[in-house]
DNA sequence: GAGTGGTCTAGACCACGGA
DNA sequence: CCGTGGTCTAGACCACTCA
């Protein structure tokens, strides 16, 4: 088990820190030759320490160490910008795509409208520190936001829902679990397909307990952290 | 990218629902074969359906297709054996270890205790249809507890609680995030070291807000699918 | 005891990133 | 344009599982 003495090597070097936050790993080939190995088991080790969420990659640009993950917590109200904001971190919103669309099946599902009703698309691309690390689908009621689009989407939903519609989160259902990033979706992080992903689906009601929106996002998963607390019912 | 078409050619089979829940998959070297590739490549391939939680490995066993996920909710008192039961699954919960021992720095740090403090350290393996999916570390306040090792903490420690000691608990403090298995841990699930793992750590307290106990639960990360409905504070 | 998965070698070619 | 990471080949040996 060579692969796991390499990966405690590198590790070291983190712990001793010889290596900072989002700095670049030696090309592989200089690694493998370090450890007098192969690159296939240099990846292998590189493999390891991606999956506990040490090191990253960037497709075609290298292994990176990871920053501390961001501490979220979804039954807070707090939006990216502000928890970023709040841990020290400087964050960056870039707007994909917003239009409005008919609801295709996981839409209709997810906010109970017949497929084909009219839903709004926003999707959005997070940065931590100009480092992508979770690109957000929102689908939205169009019937209760008229005319969403005029405004700058690049902003908090939240805030355009609080000034323009007077229309404020007051409960949540959420869902979480593990994937991986495929495609376009690796692509816009940077990411290579098959990188590893935490899943956070959010359904968001009113005070009426209206359902207003849902939004499905793809984080890196070593880029978060969900914290919270709860009452526990029975 | 031959490693993502033969991804989806074996997706493709599964859909088509000639394989069904934890039935093995072919050998690594006849899989290879039919696609004319070699093992390496094929590994790939299967890493990546391993990463989206479509199968998954046992050591040196193979390849199994995975079971749809647990639904697990944090905020309710549900154990983890009723809340396989409602969901129509077998549950199976095997006792490692159970003894007092000197709080290490986790435990010390979770209980918010001093080290060395006296704790009851109670490791479990949860089973779901005859297949081990998360391995639960518990530490609990010795002084909270007296004589807890004279239990059968095989069963619900919930319920050992609640007839013996009067004790339920009221609110929860979790955490969730990634990682993956690792020697000891990695043999206990039958999993390779480097097996995606979902971590989600709690702390409970009672109605009094006295903390009471926290475990560290490491799932196999395709085997849970947390859910959960809040209302948000602010 | 045969077959399997776990691990490793020593290469190769290509397309892309960054200078 | 050089070096890099992404991908792939065609093997090998060993320890373990399972019949």
């Amino acid at each position: 088990m060579q692969y796991l003495k390499i990966k405690d090597a590198i590790l070291e070097q983190m712990d001793a820190g010889k290596l900072t936050s989002q700095q670049k790993l030696p090309a592989e080939r200089k690694l493998a030759e370090t450890f007098d190995t192969t690159r296939v088991t240099l990846r292998e080790a590189l493999s390891l320490l991606e999956a506990e969420g040490r090191i990253y990659r960037e497709d075609r640009r290298g292994w990176f160490i990871s920053p501390a993950p961001l501490r979220y917590d979804p039954t807070q109200t707090l939006n990216f910008t502000n928890m970023a904001l709040t841990q020290g971190r400087q964050p960056k919103t870039e707007l994909v795509s917003a239009k409005l669309v008919l609801a295709n099946k996981q839409a209709a599902s997810l906010l109970e409208l017949q497929s084909f009703s009219d839903v709004y698309q926003v999707n959005r691309i997070r940065y931590l520190d100009d480092r992508p690390v979770v690109y957000v689908t929102h689908y939205i009621r169009a019937d209760m936001f008229p005319k969403l689009l005029s405004h700058d989407l690049a902003h908090s939903l939240t805030d355009i829902y609080r000034d323009h519609y007077d229309c404020m989160y007051q409960s949540v259902r959420y869902r979480i679990f593990t994937s991986s990033l495929m495609g376009s979706l690796a692509q816009a992080l940077r990411a290579t397909s098959g990188t590893p992903a935490m899943v956070v689906e959010r359904v968001n009601y009113n005070h009426a307990g209206q359902l207003i929106d849902c939004d499905i996002e793809y984080w890196r998963h070593d880029a978060i952290n969900i914290e919270s607390v709860a009452n526990l019912s029975r």
